[in-house]
DNA sequence: CGGGTTTGACCGGCGC
DNA sequence: GCGCCGGTCAAACCCG
């Protein structure tokens, strides 16, 4: 297929409002000592200021186009892009990446790496980010503690510098991310196949395929973006071999479309997940008022690619979706959710199923934070 | 009918 | 060159 074979669509990358002074001063992150996937040695503990860390991956600098996407955010990302750090646009959205220049940029109290086939680990530390809500423009970026060798699989390694197995090596140059999330209880309905449930990101993701995996018990499935035909974004999905009760998420290319906006996208999802979807609606339903009341804001442009902000105030118990960084291990590179510390990603979308976009009439009071684009990579913070 | 998933077949990269 | 394996295709089917 040409499309197949043409170069990655750039996503747009997206603005979102916040302080991450807050975020940061007010994320109850906890690290944990060991990586669910990853059984090498891992890495010592990132210092104190590390401590929300955004761990791009990538050997060498890849050129990639600016991002001009209708969003029109082409300075301060593309900058980003444009000098070796890789990062998924939506979460340059995330992380305020995608900001305007005038606008403070912002890190997220998460770890996230950021798989190219060839990598050099870039630290985007938070400290940073916060040293730039205050005025410093300058961002910490940290070489790579030592450069992975260069495999011919290329295989991706993780945060510790070493391969990881269960981790998909590239055969393309693709950029990856890999995400590693809790992995909710499989089921018997077809959503991921295998009954797996993979948390919903409000990307619209069509499964085209699936495969069991040599090595590992549990298949892979394929998943492609089917928001817009030409959108090249995919993802496996797949269970960890190490810690089953993990998904690894790996993100390849990304989207070159607006945030889907219409909540028909979300049909496939839906369906997917009817069973969990029907228990969860008349949860929704009940908590609806609550949502409609507690989301403050959900600005959106039609013509500029800002949409969706969503940002969420209030005490509202389903807010606290805490991440928890990754310090080491798979660590690297994954971001994980604390189930005992908040609802599922998953759970979360669905109640945002019930918010209507184009309500830009509300109110900007960002007292949630939540981060878009890369499945799972959810953060929302009730402070 | 349009969107999804399922699943066997096919293709291409890589190691031997 | 061959075989293995991961990734993708596409027909069949499912579902609202």
């Amino acid at each position: 297929m040409d499309m197949e074979k043409q170069a990655h669509a750039h996503g747009a990358a997206r603005a979102h409002e916040g302080d991450l002074a807050d975020v940061v001063a007010r994320a109850n992150i906890s690290m944990p000592s060991s990586s669910p996937t990853c059984h090498h040695q891992p890495r010592p503990p990132p210092p104190p200021a590390s401590a929300h860390t955004m761990v791009p991956y990538q050997e060498e600098p890849r050129q990639r186009p600016a991002m001009s996407g209708p969003s029109g955010v082409g300075d301060a990302a593309s900058a980003m892009l444009e000098s070796a750090v890789v990062v998924d646009p939506y979460l340059l959205a995330a992380t305020g990446f995608g900001l305007p220049q005038h606008q403070h940029w912002q890190q997220l109290p998460f770890q996230i790496s950021d798989h190219a086939c060839h990598g050099h680990d870039l630290l985007v530390t938070a400290a940073s980010a916060v040293a730039d809500v205050h005025g410093d423009e300058s961002m910490s970026i940290s070489p790579p503690p030592a450069p992975p060798p260069h495999h011919h699989h290329h295989m991706i390694t993780s945060d510790c510098g070493m391969p990881c197995a269960h981790i998909p090596y590239c055969r393309k140059n693709d950029v990856r991310k890999v995400v590693c999330i809790p992995a909710p209880p499989a089921t018997n309905n077809r959503a991921g196949g295998g009954g797996e449930v993979i948390p919903s990101d409000l990307w619209a993701w069509r499964k085209y395929g699936q495969k069991p995996i040599k090595g590992s018990p549990y298949p892979r499935g394929y998943y492609r973006c089917s928001s817009s035909k030409g959108c090249m974004a995919r993802k496996q999905v797949e269970r960890s071999r190490s810690d089953p009760n993990m998904l690894v998420i790996t993100y390849t290319a990304e989207h070159n479309h607006p945030w889907p906006m219409h909540r028909n996208v979300l049909a496939g999802y839906a369906r997917a997940h009817t069973q969990a979807a029907a228990a969860a609606a008349t949860a929704k339903k009940q908590q609806h008022h609550r949502i409609n009341n507690n989301v403050a804001s959900s600005s959106r442009t039609n013509n500029v690619q800002l949409e969706q902000t969503v940002i969420i105030s209030g005490d509202h118990p389903g807010n606290h979706m805490m991440p928890v960084a990754a310090g080491d291990g798979v660590g690297a590179g994954c971001l994980m959710f604390d189930p005992s510390k908040g609802v599922q990603p998953d759970e979360v979308f669905a109640e945002l199923e019930e918010l209507e976009p184009d309500n830009s009439s509300m109110i900007v009071s960002a007292n949630v934070y939540r981060s878009r684009g890369v499945s799972s990579n959810y953060e929302w913070h009730n402070f």
